[in-house]
DNA sequence: TACAGTCCTGACGTTCACGTAAGCGTAAGC
DNA sequence: GCTTACGCTTACGTGAACGTCAGGACTGTA
């Protein structure tokens, strides 16, 4: 899931499969708004062709980073952030000490989100119980 | 965590404490409001003595999921039927079935989130990891 | 060549979740 | 009895994340 290449990792000849659009929107069930705003605050960059948008692996993959980040209630600036650590450059110290830093935080906020998962995986657990106990009482 | 009684669970006789609005913004870290806006859409209903909000306990515990599920990402429409869940009467079956569905429907989304930051964490550790290389690398 | 289909760029509108005054009531302390 | 603290309602403002036109270009095809 990686972006970034760490050598030349001899890409297979053949002209790479592209997307459009209409069919990127499609197949992930966006729209062609929500899509053309990623690319206005920098979260996507697809190649241009004269005017039009053309969508390569690359995009989708960072497309499937921003849905799931939606999922777990990032904002989209926060999002960028993670996102672009999986294709920083290697850089200098600072940087990816800056990196390992951001790693940490996110890392924190994602385990607290778990354990109010896990919490309320098991209230709900709970309900679910006297909700059965209470039909049973009627039936 | 529940809130609903089963039974006539003798409640002790003392004075139950309360809380005022300012009181329970501090502790919780949110503003004012917050908490009046979540009110306005019927998340909590304070008792009022003349035209003050007084808090309960059962306001702390229904404050503690929302903000649970603010963490988790969810609006506040979508929190409304979580937290209602948690203090539904026992009502009639059909209630009982759609009470059902609703934990389902909540169920797998928290499975979803919950693979969703799985995933992200596991990610996260081969970004560190590649980060520590590179910084090794240069030290 | 006409027209349907797909794409584009503005740019204003909308919803959500509050922020931010403005203006007023009331109870405590000096 | 005046100030200070805390609380209230009403209501307009705001930032994020898009929705929704309007107007225009290009491209295949009947």
């Amino acid at each position: 899931m990686t972006l970034r290449k760490r050598k030349g990792a001899a890409v297979p000849h053949e002209t790479a499969r592209t997307w459009t659009i209409t069919e990127l929107a499609g197949e992930y069930a966006v729209t062609l708004r929500t899509l053309r705003h990623y690319e206005e605050v920098g979260l996507l960059s697809p190649e241009r062709r004269g005017t039009a948008r053309v969508f390569h692996q690359r995009d989708r993959i960072r497309l499937e980073l921003i849905l799931r980040g939606k999922r777990l209630g990032f904002t989209l600036p926060e999002i960028a952030t993670i996102v672009n650590m999986y294709d920083e450059q290697p850089g200098e110290a600072g940087q990816l000490e800056y990196l390992l830093d951001q790693i940490e935080v996110r890392r924190a906020e994602l385990a607290q989100r778990r354990r109010d998962i896990e919490d309320t995986l098991t209230e709900l657990d709970e309900v679910e119980r006297r909700c059965r106990e209470d039909l049973s009482r009627l039936g």
